[in-house]
DNA sequence: TGCCATATACCGTCTGGCCGGTACAGTACC
DNA sequence: GGTACTGTACCGGCCAGACGGTATATGGCA
């Protein structure tokens, strides 16, 4: 890996200001403080705030898809494998729950719901993976559902169990797309 | 039921202005112009934007419970109760997958992340009641997961499947909840 | 080798608009 | 005449974006 570009660290700084300060206080002045230049610079870099945030969420949607593809390889053969994948990476530290990346989707939604459309894209690629290898489309619908949910309560800072039931609750799950080959 | 008092019909006018313009747009002007009256009329119920926002999370969390209690009177008794009257709530057009009530949670998220706290009280209950009468708590659990996922993916203007698969959904997770009366 | 031209990357300043909040002046009903 | 409520006018701060300028690197060319 290359040296972080200047569009990538003003990236990281912008993702540091959702998670540190909320959405309301990413401003280019503060982006551009974490980032080490002026606000003239963010501003060469990215034309408006609205880029800004588009960059933040290809960010999003590359680093998820990435370690989604890795895990993928990683996974043995069989049955719901893109599903396991999945849960691997919604409980990765770098995945969509982390907070390193998961204030682009707050940013988009907060400043400007269209910014979403590339994310619902990629959700919809997603989908269509974890269906075509899953006996029971409907339990790795549900799991799916829950992972989002993992993802979104913590970005939402919304606690529902320490890090322990955490590490049992993903055992649980990948033991159900062992034991469940072909439900219903 | 009596009429609106006029504080009832500003959080309304408040949350469709999330609904439509996200939350970026909610100003005090914008809330007033929705519920018929001016600024000035706004912050006479209101005393500062957090007051408004913290009367948009507790009309949430108010009208949830309320909800999640009438749909565990009306299921009948067993197991899973509790997590039945859950999936219930969430699948319900009031419930926290509503527009109508999710842009308090957005709200407090962006403009100040304190304003979880009442919102993460509540939730700390909820998952208390579930587990109370749940042969399988990581269950339960996991579904818990999966509603909260469905109330956001509706939050944030992702949609996973059209409203048929839905209801499939819904019917999956009920029939788990009574063909597993102790799973593990 | 010296000279100019252009591109890249960035800085600092300014401005116009928006928005939260204040102050105060009604108004209407009891 | 007081209380509950609503409107108007305004202030001060913040912020996106525009703009003009600067420094450095690169390349052509005589």
């Amino acid at each position: 890996m290359s040296p972080p570009t200047t569009r990538d660290k003003i990236i990281d700084a912008a993702m540091a200001v959702v998670r540190e300060q909320g959405v309301a206080k990413l401003t280019l002045d503060e982006a551009a403080k974490g980032a080490g230049l002026s606000k003239g610079g963010v501003l060469y870099h990215f034309k408006t705030k609205d880029d800004l945030i588009r960059g933040m969420v290809e960010r999003l949607i590359n680093q998820c898809d990435k370690l989604q593809l890795a895990y993928y390889d990683k996974e043995p053969e069989g049955p719901y494998r893109w599903a396991r994948a999945m849960v691997q990476t919604t409980f990765d530290p770098n995945g969509p729950a982390s907070d390193k990346v998961s204030g682009a989707l707050l940013a988009s939604v907060a400043v400007n719901s269209e910014l979403v459309a590339p994310i619902q894209a990629k959700y919809d690629e997603w989908i269509e993976r974890i269906r075509s290898d899953s006996p029971s489309p409907m339990l790795a619908g549900l799991i799916g559902m829950a992972m989002d949910g993992y993802s979104f309560e913590r970005i939402m800072g919304l606690k529902l169990c320490d890090e322990e039931d955490e590490m049992k609750m993903k055992q649980y799950i990948l033991d159900l797309l062992k034991a469940e080959p072909t439900h219903e």
